[in-house]
DNA sequence: GACTGGTGTTGAATCGATTTACGTGGAGGC
DNA sequence: GCCTCCACGTAAATCGATTCAACACCAGTC
């Protein structure tokens, strides 16, 4: 027994291929490709000498003359994020079925980390790039990035960019929640989780704002309050927002996760979501329903996202100069136990 | 303003950074590996020529040449289990830091499309295949691949086939697992969920047989139970057990999902798992220590797993020579209250 | 028998890099 | 003044496909 692990086989190309069917490489290559040109026997033999040799078409080879290299390449902020997963298995297998391949990249929320990913897709020459920008990207860069290659940007939409995008309706979203707690009769919410350079964050504050003032209720900056987006986050905050003079009585959660912590800062203080203080988050994460009091929350489909990307990235490589699209994802409120105050009074 | 959205400017090659710089394509290319025979004001003129035009670097048209492409091959069953996600992360990091990139494909657990995807990565060119394969993969099939490109299976061993492999200890966790609850008094203990093609399957119920017998325990058929891999599954074999002359007190899940619905159909008799029955499950999910009560179950390291089936692909790459390694990534007993019983027990 | 058309096949250029073997000019040895 | 050697560059072949212009062959036409 021999311990050789390595491909032992060596390299079979379209020339074995052709000489073994005694053509040409050029016929072998037009037959291959169904080019009506080629007749039945000679396309047969073709095939069969495929088949005996064991030859396994090279795209990267003809990825170099017909410039076309049918991969994606999709660059998130982290993949342990089961919402970026979903959006994920979402994009590779539209891709999939399209015969494209997906290349993926994490950047950790780390601009410098972005630009090396880029950097490396690119030169890994893939056909279109979607992102999910961090934070701090120069819309400068992303304007340059579009010269190299089609760009699809995960986000509903980026300040002085003619670019692809598609994001969640964060706005929508996020005033059904606020008006769910408005209806409630609460008047003191507060906006909890997220750091400010956050765009995403900043779109739902706005809308969280602009929510209010169309109620007639006054926003308090006090209310809200900035943190990372974590059980932890959400756990401070409430000791925070419990130990203001004029406490709120309900939040607004920028992510399930600061949700549940604040659930649970919530029981160390002696209070229940849902009976004490409502809380609602965003995502709708698995656990959202299994959490105990399970958590009303704004809930999107990451899967649809990921499909809807990758479609988008397709028909901008098939028509380049289509007009842009920008597509927000609805989102929808679902209402379980940590607002069961005002489906209570619902019933009655 | 225009709607030319594509790529504008055309792709600058290494021709235009040797003519923009008056070298050769030749000393372009040496200049920028860092060859020392290129004298250092000549590397400056190529560099800048690269930053002036924007020159990207091609690896596609490199690769050809050099026939390495810098890129492995992924294939998992399904990105939606968080399972897999982490694995995929973990991957993705160590094969960044190495400067390789990710191609992932998903399979579905469906045998054609598996068979479907490792031609498509075969065709991309990939370096490597890390590959989680589905049941009923012939070894044929996979010994044949071997002739192709390196391998890392993502199971702790394969019969008949000498591939590097990585896996979880299915057998010392099981093992861990059925003992704490024959410690805690039981002797009828049910096996629950998944199929009997599936091979992880196999590995947990042979040693849980084991198991019961080294405690003198009889193995009674009717205890194991199949069934789909998900909530429904656990919640239907409750029925079945609870409705046997003898019925069980406790029960070894295949799979933490798989325990989640055994508690709902335990609570949906009557029962609540921690106090009328002991339920433990496998894999640790995010959801197990939410759950309420909260899940028993074996735990593992699945972004651990990444990481090492990548390492053991970059090791095999660089020495096609070297012999197989199989390893088994460790588990432990996470004790918590679906099994509360034996703690207080214990406390006692 | 020359000419036209159509069918099927192929030679050669091409994509964008790497890499080997060779060329050139000048310094230094004798 | 001739030879050697070194340092620095470059021409050309190469990787494995695609693609186009050209060509061989045969049938049919006049």
């Amino acid at each position: 027994m021999t311990n050789s692990r390595g491909p032992r086989r060596q390299k079979v190309t379209l020339q074995h291929v052709a000489d073994a069917a005694n053509v040409s490489k050029a016929t072998a290559s037009l037959a291959l490709s169904n080019n009506p040109r080629i007749s039945e026997p000679t396309r047969q033999r073709v095939l069969e000498a495929v088949e005996s040799l064991g030859y396994v078409y090279n795209q990267r080879a003809a990825s170099l003359r017909t410039q076309r290299s049918y991969t994606i390449g999709l660059i998130i902020k982290d993949l342990s994020n089961p919402f970026n997963a979903e959006l994920t298995a979402g994009a590779e297998s539209q891709l999939a079925d399209q015969d494209y391949s997906l290349v993926l990249a994490t950047t950790d929320d780390d601009l410098d980390k972005q630009s090396r990913m880029i950097q490396t897709l690119l030169e890994r020459d893939v056909d279109g790039l979607i992102l999910a920008p961090t934070a701090s990207t120069a819309t400068a860069s992303l304007q340059r990035l579009m010269d190299y290659c089609p760009l699809v940007l995960l986000t509903p939409y980026y300040a002085g960019l003619a670019a692809d995008c598609v994001g969640m309706d964060d706005e929508k979203g996020t005033a059904r929640a606020v008006e769910h707690l408005i209806q409630q009769g609460h008047r003191r919410i507060a906006f909890v989780g997220g750091f400010e350079t956050d765009l995403t964050r900043q779109r739902r504050l706005q809308s969280y704002r602009e929510t209010l003032q169309r109620h007639n209720i006054a926003f308090d900056p006090a209310l809200r309050v900035a943190g990372p987006v974590s059980r932890r986050g959400g756990y401070d905050a409430v000791h925070q927002l419990l130990n203001m003079p004029a406490p709120p009585e309900a939040a607004y959660c920028y992510s399930d996760v600061i949700a549940f912590g604040m659930m649970l800062g919530l029981r160390a203080a002696g209070l229940e979501a849902g009976r004490d203080f409502a809380v609602i988050g965003f995502d709708d994460v698995p656990e959202a329903s299994l959490w105990h009091p399970s958590l009303t929350t704004v809930s999107t489909d990451p899967r649809g996202l990921g499909d809807e990307a990758a479609q988008l990235m397709l028909r901008r490589i098939s028509a380049p100069d289509a007009p842009i699209r920008r597509i927000r994802m609805p989102s929808h409120l679902v209402l379980r136990d940590s607002t069961a105050k005002l489906v209570s009074r619902q019933l009655d």
